[in-house]
Order: C-alpha cells, then structure tokens, then sequence
DNA sequence: CTGCCTGCAAATAATTTGCAAAGTA
DNA sequence: TACTTTGCAAATTATTTGCAGGCAG
C-alpha cells in the first residue's frame, strides 16, 4: 500500500480518502471489476461518494500503472491492480470468471522484424489480447 | 460473392440490397471496419440508408458466420469478413493513414504454451494490434 | 492559502428499439 | 399476399464534463 500512495505523491497526485479506498478495494479484493463495481464498494465506507468521481480516481490510478484497463466481452472497461508496472507485459483472460493473469513473456520480437521487413513500416507499438479458461475454470 | 449470398439463404435472411451492398463493402475493401464506416461507404451507393440498419445487417452478419465482430481499443464494434479456411492472421495500422496491412506471419505458440505451463491454463485465442507507421507515412 | 478533488447535474455518443411503410419471395 | 426488412425518431446507457464548494498540502 505505501508504494501505491508514493507512487500518487511522485504523479502529483493528491492522497484522498477517496483513492486510498479505490486502491485498497483492489488491494483486498483482487479481481477485475468495473466502475460500477468498485462504486458499489465505495459506498459501503463511503456514502457520499460519486460515480463520477470513480470513473475518473480509476483512470487516474490506470495512468500511473497501478490498475490496467481492459475491455470486457461486454464492451465495458474493467480495471485491476497490476502487479508488473515496469516490465513489458500482456494479459490472459479467463473467458469464464474473468480472473486476469500477467504474462511477461513476448516474443513479439519476430513478428515486428517481419512487418518492417516485408512492408518497409515502422512498427512503434503492439498489443495482445489473450483468452481462454483459467486452471480452475478448465 | 454467391457462398455469401447462399449462407443469407440458408439462415432465412432475404437477399437485399442492402445486405448484399454490406457484404460487397467488406469483400472489395478488405479491412476492419466500424459501423459507422460502412454507413458512409454505403452512403454513396444507397443515399438513404439509415446507421440502425448497418447495426442491423452487420449484427446478422456476424451471426451468420459472415463477419467476425471484434472491439477496438476505443471500445467500439469493428468487424471484418471471416475469411472461410480461417487463415490465422493480424494487422497492422498505420497510425498516420490508417492503412492496414494484414500480417500472417505469428509466432504466438511460444506465448501459448508458456501461459499454458505457468499458470497451467488453456489459451483459447488470441487477439493482436501492431501499429506503427507504413512505408510512405514513415 | 492555493490549487487540486469531488458531488451533482447535465452532456455526450455509440448502440438499440418501436413502429409504420416499403420490399422480397 | 405474408412476412421480412428498413428509415426515422426516440430511447437507452456507459462514460465524460462543467462547475461550485470542499479538502489536502
């Protein structure tokens, strides 16, 4: 938890109560969960606390790698803690409970070589989208 | 063309202009598009289209296996035609012309079977968005 | 004190839906 | 003709924004 509030103070980001509580519902509570989720949550400690407000506390904590955005089947964000913030890295998705996993592996390597070679382009970024069945949902 | 027209047939889906305009959209143009970029294509052939109906037609699109509907980074429906001996590929976008070129080369069994391993999952699919700049944007 | 933070209300914008008129088979 | 398709307008809904008052540093 302290890295996370350094983390805010080095992005000039102000310690709230309200982003204390937004981090620390992911701290506890681990899974993937969208605005409306966490909003939930918050208003149990919180009862004065606005959608609006979480909306904008979770894309904060997303610019500062503490959460990564992701989109849901649904087409809805979903946000969760990151646990690799400096490390190039993509994401597994469980189909089934949603559980995300980080995968630090990428051979992407190859394939940007192949691209720039075989279309004279300039690869400057790529992102990777896996999915499938978690071990406990297979 | 005709398979297209057939697979309309055989899921009791009418051969309109429309639909045909839909399917013919995404045969000579190749890429992934949204909704709205099919409505203005559309618009040149058949002025008074409305957007409800490419949601429509598109939406059926896919459920008949015509189509296959993705989400792009900005949240929003993308589709693009479900090549039938479903030959693996990616794409990669030109940030400046947005130009795609379809890439099938894919080195992603490395990934698959570390993912496998470490977390003792099953990777069902895989999504992949190389960006960068083309040839005559670099 | 000096801005950044936040609640509220209102705006935005992609996508969907209802329904009457038009088109397909 | 019978039933599907479509255009239009309006609804829906997640997300964003403006702004006045509140709070951290």
């Amino acid at each position: 938890m302290e890295s996370y509030l350094q983390n805010l103070k080095d992005n000039c980001l102000k310690i709230t109560p309200r982003r204390k509580a937004v981090i620390d519902i992911f701290v506890s509570n681990g899974s993937r969960m969208g605005p409306y989720d966490v909003y939930g949550k918050l208003k149990k400690r919180l009862s004065t606390i606005g959608l609006p407000t979480v909306y904008r506390i979770l894309s904060e904590l997303k610019d500062i790698g503490i959460l990564v955005q992701s989109i849901s089947e649904d087409r809805q964000l979903r946000y969760s803690l990151c646990t690799l913030p400096d490390v190039h890295h993509h994401h597994f998705t469980c189909r089934k409970c949603s559980k995300i996993e980080e995968v630090e592996f990428c051979n992407f390597k190859g394939v940007s070589r192949f691209i720039e070679k075989k279309f004279n382009a300039k690869v400057e970024a790529h992102q990777v989208q896996i999915e499938g069945l978690c071990s406990e949902c297979k």
